[in-house]
DNA sequence: CGGGGATTTGACACATATCAAGAGCGGTGG
DNA sequence: CCACCGCTCTTGATATGTGTCAAATCCCCG
């Protein structure tokens, strides 16, 4: 399959240090160009052809490769480019003065995070590699003068943007409105979902995130995760083992998100 | 104050009928230019200058009065135009197939809706007038032609969704990992902190919703919204009556707002 | 083979939801 | 103008879901 290829096989693995804020990425020209990157359907240039899509080339100067652990940019960073997520995985998340975190999102090859720099200039948030991964750097400015004149582009990148507050939208509706397993099926739904249209299986795949920011990103302590994911595998939906979740029950998941009352 | 004359001074008053889907808004060809009114330094056009100003005009076809209860648009309606609050105040909400709602943010004069339809062409939730309002209808295929000559345009466009996803990633902080009582706190000091933006006080405004509409917001009963309320008032940091807020000790709810663990 | 983080599981505590009753307020109609 | 009516809001009693604390196990990795 040739998504295979995305995807680092890595083996999950935290890093002892905490995050670093190394400046020490490893930079390379651009050595994938957008109009030959199996991600051009899900990424950015979606929709473009012909002579708009050679003028995309212009976006992406370079390639960088970041560590698991590794950030590429922490929240109060100055804002300068926006992201495609090569391949790898990435959370995103803000932290409270007092320590709390919490994950804004999970992102895997193909999207866009930084995003949410624009407003202010400065990042809001801080953007982790989940495993070592691969991203391509669209330095914001370029893009500006380039969907002056790509009408695509342009269209293209709105929409970007828009669906990102329709997936904040969706996250709202969980933690505001769900219970803990209803969040937790949701949350598997919707990666079984992202990780078919990158062309994997639906029903078997590996968390690259520990039960802990599963938590922080629904809402849930970790124990609580836990428990959820015991009492799905108890009722025959999924089979847990660590990080490794095999969807039995597609129906039984979708049954388990949409029930009772807040 | 001049900003006295945004405001509706109209009566809180619930709507008897269930929210009415009327086509008939009034409709009136726009008598304010966004260059002498008084929320451009709020609105889209904030930064924009001299020949740039004048252009933007271009931008504003109607004008729509919103009665109470009344929505601008629903969940599943074809996106056409984003909105900008003139005056009055609006809710958006999600609502799940089994009736459970989720406000998804509450919206003032100078403050833009709808941008959520860019990404699939269909608005994914609704806008309602929690008072009688005012909009003006900014139709996105102006707006895309209208960037790409404006440059200053497009980049108040992009910083405008740009902070939208950020306001959500503040909302996803909020329902992911605050307490009841911090959740309200936080929701105030927003209130308070926008209404002061548009020449209010800060200390003494009235609610335009309803403690259920908070509570949706917020992820909460409405009774424990009420509870949150009633204890803030035994504290000494706010007075309630009803609708209407008054704001004793800022510090006091900062302090509310940022304190226990999760 | 040992060690440390991640995960699971149990017992218990606590915050918030639920259920219920009553009060306040605004609007309407007699 | 007053009385009623329907919402909204408040408050109390209780239920329950999730958090907290703690311990045991697992697993990967050095």
């Amino acid at each position: 399959m040739a998504a295979a290829e995305i995807q680092s096989i890595t083996p999950i693995r935290r890093s002892v240090t905490p995050i670093a804020n190394s400046a020490a990425h490893t930079v390379t020209k651009c050595p994938t160009r957008c109009s030959t990157c199996n991600l051009r359907e899900l990424c950015l240039p979606c929709g473009l052809t012909g002579t708009d899509a050679e003028r995309a080339e212009e976006l992406i100067y370079t390639r960088k490769r970041v560590k698991r652990g590794e950030a590429i940019y922490h929240a109060g960073d100055e804002f300068i480019s926006i992201y495609a997520v090569r391949s790898g995985f990435f959370k995103t998340s803000l932290t409270l003065e007092d320590g709390r975190e919490q994950v804004t999102g999970f992102h895997m090859a193909g999207e866009l995070i930084g995003m949410e720099g624009i407003g202010t200039g400065l990042h809001n948030s801080s953007a982790v590699g989940l495993e070592d991964s691969e991203i391509c750097v669209i330095p914001y400015s370029r893009l500006q003068e380039l969907t002056r004149d790509l009408h695509t582009l342009q269209a293209q990148f709105h929409k970007v943007m828009s669906r990102e507050i329709v997936r904040e939208h969706g996250v709202m509706l969980l933690l505001g409105s769900m219970r803990a397993e209803e969040r937790l099926a949701a949350f598997l739904l919707n990666l079984s979902q992202r990780f078919t249209a990158r062309g994997y299986s639906h029903a078997e795949f590996n968390l690259r995130m520990t039960r802990e920011e599963i938590g922080s990103y629904l809402g849930l302590k970790l124990e609580t995760v836990s428990r959820a994911f015991s009492r799905f595998q108890e009722d025959r939906l999924i089979s847990v083992q660590q990080k490794h979740i095999r969807i039995l029950d597609v129906d039984g998941l979708r049954t388990a998100m949409g029930q009772k009352p807040n």
